[in-house]
RNA sequence: GGGCGAUUAGCUCAGUUGGUUAGAGCGCUGGUCUCACAUACCAGAGGUCACAGGUUCGAAUCCCGUAUCGCCCA
């Protein structure tokens, strides 16, 4: 077999993407006799391309998926994508201007939709093809889009509903409103900064010359829609000036003053200016005393009508900027103090929000936030790490209505009709050709759209073909875990809970396992404008898929944010190459040896006489050969079974193995599973095993020997790459087809096709063994012993040695049954093993579970460095010996701790004193 | 203002229910191109577990406080 020296990732993968894809190993369907296991795949937006979250959480979800496809569920991941309507909607409009194109109000809504629709397509297709190169099993065959038809459809029945149940309402509102977009948003879109500021103190003056009021101000532009002045009822400095009216400065306008016990008295001067239509506190003002709420802004911002002709069409900040000017000349600027306050920012385009009166529509979140604070609150849903539940518990019982409509065109038509004849509304599920109340066929459609998480919020059922009753509703929900980041808790998944649990009675999923964020080396967010972003592609070009797999899984911990340096990529790369080459040694050494042997069995089963004739006579030919053959052939299998101790270690080590990565799976302890199959596959099966074998594969051992031993090495690699499988797939589909191929290896015939669909070896069915491990760790012991004293003392690597135990030292025998292993590893001469009464003359000295072992380097040893090694290890001793003696000393430790632990310190106290004693005396020897 | 997280080796981070000689990867030091792998092998150095108290026979781990950094909410 020809296996390319250096491992290619790019061309392995891009094999083994397109296949699994045409195999069709990932599509599922309800089966009956199969359990479910099924992850919702959070849908990205069309707009961007597969950035490291994505990579991370995709990891983590195929990892899972693909555990449980090999446990025999029918795993199923469902793909989709996010329509996401202010981020795609900017992005068209940005091409648009970059090519020169009219802009969206030029070109219209529908041939604006048209556009769109084209940058969709196309980037639908690259993140696909993304997700799939970095290995994702999901069924694509059944992958949605918030947009399409059926998910549409899934949106206009649960406005529809939730409006005949009295939820949903639309009304004039204070809303934030983003200038930079033209469109209200959420308050979770809403990003508070604290800043420095100011607070202007401006006086108004009073009608007839008066004082009049001094009012204390952040946002001294919005002066200009001012209905009144307020104080606190009860505050006696201003009581005189309750009911009286004061001029508004720069606007000819008179006001009155009002009294309002919101009113904070220690704030400012205690007077504040009421401008009902640019603040939420002010708009409650205003409803209660019936106050005027002129809107003196426009969507962008600028200054409107009915403000003073001066100003109109000047920015905010602009306006700002005159209106101090103005108030300074008139003398009516009172004071400026600096002012530390929160503003509020555009989550998407960083534009300070405007407080903004306008016509929404929105949601009463209350009656759905209770039943989704009950769902996690008794454990039905569980968040890992739990912590993130308190965060959960606090944004749903603090919950504000939600204002689901947006002044944009991408995205899903509000189902609300006006009448132009009898101004009735008609809210419906399918577009109707009337006015419901007059019959008029003058009717026009809300111009909103909804909020692009009122689509997906709904798509752990929508996606499985609500509001329809689907078999696949039926079988694969609930599903069993949601894997996403912390910064969409509200947006996204809070709210998914509650819409399954009013649309559907269920929760969406049974555990919601939240993942950090990835930040740059420095652990700032990953951003354009920084800079510092790490496109994961371009880590696949260079590692490959597995290795970016492999580090980020490593360096995942408990949701902890990963500061992650693209060289941590090496690490992944690095194991790729160790695994690979492990392989390549097992199945060049396999491929060489098992067709001979195999070759052998032929001339040997035409050879055999067939049991059932008179021995003497010649053998026949057919039937009686091939069964001679299958009888060698199951020989053969039977003897590849575990026979030598190193044999029987590693088989023990993966059952431990496995045992290891179910609990940490189950425990979505990721990177624990995957170090503990990084450790067995590196330190136990490559360190050691390997190495261990080699003396019972090399061309002089027994033909027969060494291919059991070949096969049964390719089993356990094969295992191996089964269990890692979950984790990289690609080199370990690689390796596992290779493997399949060698001639020879007698694979079994239900053999899977596909390591993915290959059954995981479940630990409990497995048995582990004690003494094959307990003796081979004394053989590591032993040579790890050996190769210290060689280590410290500059023995030449080429230079064999010889030991030297006592004669009565207990694993003499087990010694010799692992000479060759031992030999080789610790680089012995043939017949280097000494048996002797009392130490041999210029020795080292080391100890192997507490007893000697000498290391006669006549003419080699350096007699000051065996003192340096041999007195660091007494110093070493003497640490231990100083905090054992101090527990034991103290009566208080003898006489309260449980007695197996006073043991265990009184055990460790006699064997540090008699390694020491052993040592000294050997420091003593050297010296005389 | 309320809440959460972090602080462990030069760097990035692990460390279950309190009892280990406190670990890993990278980096560092010394030695090896040993017929799978130099993306490797062998050996080694390196930590008062942020600080100060407390509980306990015993604390990196539990409790109180302080400091610094970061995040979320208001």
């Amino acid at each position: 077999m020809d296996i390319p020296k250096t491992y290619d990732p790019n061309k392995v993968e891009a094999k083994y993407a397109k296949w699994w894809q045409e195999k069709g190993f990932f599509k599922t369907a309800p089966d009956p006799d199969k359990e479910p296991f099924t992850i919702m795949m959070p849908p990205p937006n069309v707009t961007g391309v597969l950035h490291m979250g994505h990579a991370l959480q995709d990891t983590i979800q195929d990892t899972l998926i693909r555990y449980h496809r090999m446990q025999g569920f029918e795993a199923h991941w469902q793909a989709g994508k996010d329509h996401a309507g202010i981020a795609t909607q900017t992005v068209v409009e940005k091409e648009l201007k970059k090519n020169r194109q009219p802009d969206r109000r030029t070109l219209g809504r529908d041939k604006f939709i048209e556009e769109v629709w084209k940058v969709v397509e196309r980037n639908q297709n690259v993140i696909t093809r993304q997700k799939m190169a970095m290995g994702d099993s999901a069924d694509w065959s059944r992958e949605r889009f918030t947009l399409d038809e059926g998910l549409s459809r899934a949106v206009r029945e649960v406005f529809v509903r939730l409006y005949e149940d009295g939820l949903i309402y639309r009304g004039p509102y204070i809303v934030n409103w983003s200038p930079a977009l033209g469109s209200a948003i959420s308050d979770e879109e809403v990003d508070h900064r604290d800043e420095e500021g100011h607070l202007w103190h401006i006086r108004y003056p009073g009608v007839n010359g008066g004082e009049g009021a001094v009012v204390a101000t952040t946002r001294p532009e919005t002066m200009l829609g001012d209905t009144a002045v307020m104080v606190h009822p009860e505050d006696e400095r201003y009581q005189h000036l309750i009911g009286k009216e004061v001029e508004l400065p720069l606007t000819g306008r008179r006001i009155p003053v009002i009294a309002d016990d919101y009113v904070d008295r220690e704030f400012g001067t205690g007077t504040v200016k009421v401008t009902p239509a640019h603040d939420p506190n002010d708009f409650e003002v205003g409803k209660r005393h019936n106050l005027p709420m002129p809107v003196i802004m426009d969507t962008h911002a600028q200054i409107q009508a009915p403000a003073p002709e001066k100003y109109i069409g000047m920015d905010r900040f602009k306006a700002r900027d005159a209106i101090i000017k103005d108030l300074e000349e008139q003398g009516l600027l009172v004071k400026v103090e600096k002012h530390q306050h929160a503003v509020g920012y555009c989550h998407r385009t960083k534009v300070p929000i405007e407080p903004y009166l306008s016509t929404q529509w929105f949601l009463k979140m209350k009656p759905l936030a209770d039943p989704a604070i009950e769902a996690v609150r008794n454990g039905e849903i569980q968040f890992v790490p739990n912590r993130w539940e308190k965060v959960y518990f606090q944004w749903l019982e603090n919950i504000r209505d939600w204002c689901i409509s947006r002044q944009l065109w991408w995205g899903h038509r509000i189902p609300a009709w006006y009448c132009d004849n009898c101004d009735e509304m008609t809210v419906s599920r399918e577009d109707p050709g009337e006015c419901s109340a007059c019959g008029s066929k003058n009717i026009r459609q809300d111009e909103d759209v909804l909020d692009t998480w009122f689509s997906s919020w709904i798509w752990p059922f929508s996606t499985l073909g609500w509001p329809d009753e689907t078999d696949e509703i039926g079988y694969y929900h609930p599903t069993d875990v949601l894997v996403s980041g912390y910064d969409i808790i509200f947006f996204w998944i809070a709210r998914m809970i509650m819409a399954d649990l009013y649309f559907t009675g269920h929760i969406p999923y049974k555990t919601v396992y939240i993942t950090g964020m990835i930040k740059d080396k420095q652990g700032r967010w990953m951003s354009k404008s920084l800079g510092n972003g790490i496109d994961p592609l371009e880590m696949i070009e260079q590692y490959g898929a597995d290795a970016v797999r492999y580090s980020l899984t490593v360096l995942t911990t408990e949701g902890q944010d990963i500061n992650l340096d693209p060289t941590r990529f090496e690490m992944g790369r690095n194991f790729t190459n160790k695994l690979w080459n492990a392989f390549r040694f097992v199945a060049s050494q396999a491929s060489e040896l098992l067709p001979q042997q195999l070759e052998e069995m032929h001339n040997t089963a035409r050879s055999m006489p067939d049991p059932l004739s008179p021995a003497g006579f010649p053998t026949p030919q057919g039937p009686t050969e091939e069964a001679n053959l299958r009888r060698l052939i199951t020989e053969a299998i039977e003897a590849s079974g575990p026979s030598a101790l190193e044999d029987r270690w590693i088989r023990a080590r993966y059952v431990e193995t496995v045992h290891e990565v179910e609990d940490r799976l189950s425990r979505y302890k990721m990177n624990e599973a995957l170090l503990a199959i990084y450790r067995f596959t590196w330190n136990e099966f490559c360190d050691w095993y390997i190495e261990s074998i080699k003396p019972r594969i090399s061309y002089d051992a027994n033909a027969n020997e060494a291919a059991a031993t070949l096969r049964f090495a390719c089993n356990i690699l094969e295992d191996l790459v089964c269990m890692l499988h979950p984790f990289m797939p690609f080199i370990t589909e690689e390796i596992y087809q290779l493997l399949g191929q060698i001639e020879g290896r007698f694979l079994p015939s239900d053999r899977s096709e596909t390591v993915s669909l290959a059954r995981w070896h479940n630990a409990d069915v497995q048995k582990t063994d004690d003494k094959a491990i307990e003796e081979y760790s004394y053989v590591q012991e032993l040579v790890s012993a050996v190769r210290n004293v060689r280590g410290e003392l500059l023995v030449a690597p080429s230079k064999n040695v010889k030991i030297a135990l006592h004669e009565k030292d207990p694993r003499i025998k087990l010694i010799k049954r692992e000479w060759s292993t031992i030999q080789r590893l610790a680089k012995l001469e043939d017949d280097g093993l000494l048996l002797v009464k009392e130490k041999p003359a210029l020795s080292a000295t080391t100890l192997v579970e507490g007893r000697q072992l000498f290391v006669p380097l006549e003419g080699l040893i350096d007699i000051d460095a065996e003192k340096a090694r041999v007195e660091k290890e007494v110093g070493k001793l003497d640490g231990l010996l100083m905090g054992v003696q101090k527990k034991l000393e103290n009566k208080k430790f003898v006489d309260n701790a449980p007695g197996d632990v006073v043991k265990k310190e009184r055990d460790k106290l006699n064997d540090y004193e008699e390694k020491k004693a052993k040592l000294v005396k050997h420091l003593e020897d050297l010296l005389g």
